[in-house]
DNA sequence: AGATGTGAAATTCTTCACAGCG
DNA sequence: CGCTGTGAAGAATTTCACATCT
């Protein structure tokens, strides 16, 4: 099984991959493994071993049926039923990533936005209701959310994964600053730019090659 | 040498624990692998190990003190003199960004940003000035810019990233939902939201823990 | 020939466990 | 004692290399 989180992000790169391919060549209907890898930038052998866990077979010679690929990474890593999203903290970042999914069709579906200020509370921003965070309680179990997207003040991270952990939510994306404690049921992934940014600064000095994916 | 990116992020993370520290309890001046393995989400073994990288001893039965370890971390991480940065894509996540590092104190100093939108270039954005995309070539090296952060769509993302390179920035931080490629010697961190989002909201759903960092 | 699928090797990263110090 | 520093063990991940298929 590949089910470690390596895995399922590169299946999820490797997804959107064809429409790149069939963008420059609308002929292909099929693709080879050191193509995946070239443009997701992972060994060909990597391609091979993470398609090889879902099941799905390529043929000698030809490679992978694009269609079918598409469909295997979709039956291993797409939810059964659309999933709900929240986002908690509706500045500048929030309303980026609001608007950066809006529209983007997907199995992952933004059913809520909670906020403290009363200028956004209640008013709709970028086509989801903004409701205030004390509801966050009653409105994820209601709305049946399973996923919470932090970008809230570092100050007030924690508490907010807190109510949306009591709440039921299954995972969080969090853009602020700290690492959050959760139960060990629950997923997080920490997208800290702060530190990201700091490595970069790190390597772009020293030249050395960047790691997968 | 703790020289992975991995190490580098964790050190990155490590610094700043001691201010969280210090806000509960303003008398600490020493602090215990232990403690800084559960605020960071690590081992207090790997704690321990990426401070050993550091040259820097604590004492036994006390740990480590603070101020000579920020230090330590400091001089590893942070260039010998102020880093400067790009940033083109002056869209809704642009600006996001460049409020989120508007006035930190920071060795990185954000020098110049870039856009196509006539609206934009010529203006100060976030206390930044906007040059147009085509002057990426001059405004690089005339500020001795090393490290790019793109934030503009897809499409445009490859040319951007090759522009960058061109000009000779070493590093590149991507928030493009593509891979880029680059020549080995440049460094690039993929901020892949998309994939982040999809990967949590997979692991919501089988209750995984998460990774660590 | 030139792909894929995959056991086995290699590599990288993390944890264990304990000596030694304060 | 309870901590740090660290060699060695262990896990996880990636790559190799080749049998196999078209």
């Amino acid at each position: 099984m590949a089910e470690s989180p390596r895995s399922i992000a590169r299946l999820s790169l490797y997804r959107r991959l064809p429409a790149e391919l069939q963008a420059e060549d609308p002929e292909a209907d099929s693709v080879y493994s050191h193509e995946l890898a070239r443009r997701a930038g992972v060994s060909p052998a990597q391609v091979r071993r993470d398609i090889m866990a879902l099941g799905y077979s390529g043929t000698p010679n030809t490679g992978y049926q694009v269609e079918a690929l598409t469909a295997s990474i979709a039956a291993h890593i797409d939810p059964a039923t659309p999933q709900q999203l929240a986002l908690v903290g509706v500045g500048n970042l929030g309303t980026a990533l609001l608007q950066y999914f809006r529209g983007r069709q997907s199995k992952l579906h933004m059913a809520a936005t909670f906020d403290t200020d009363p200028e956004k509370v209640g008013r709709t921003i970028a086509g989801c209701r903004c409701h205030p965070v004390s509801a966050i309680g009653e409105v994820v179990p209601a709305e049946g959310i399973t996923v919470g997207i932090i970008t809230v003040p570092a100050p007030h991270a924690q508490e907010t994964a807190d109510r949306l952990v009591q709440a039921g939510v299954g995972g969080l994306l969090n853009f602020a600053p700290l690492h959050l404690r959760v139960p060990d049921q629950v997923y997080v992934e920490h997208m800290d730019i702060a530190i990201r940014l700091e490595t970069v600064a790190f390597f772009a000095l020293r030249g050395r090659q960047s790691p997968r994916g």
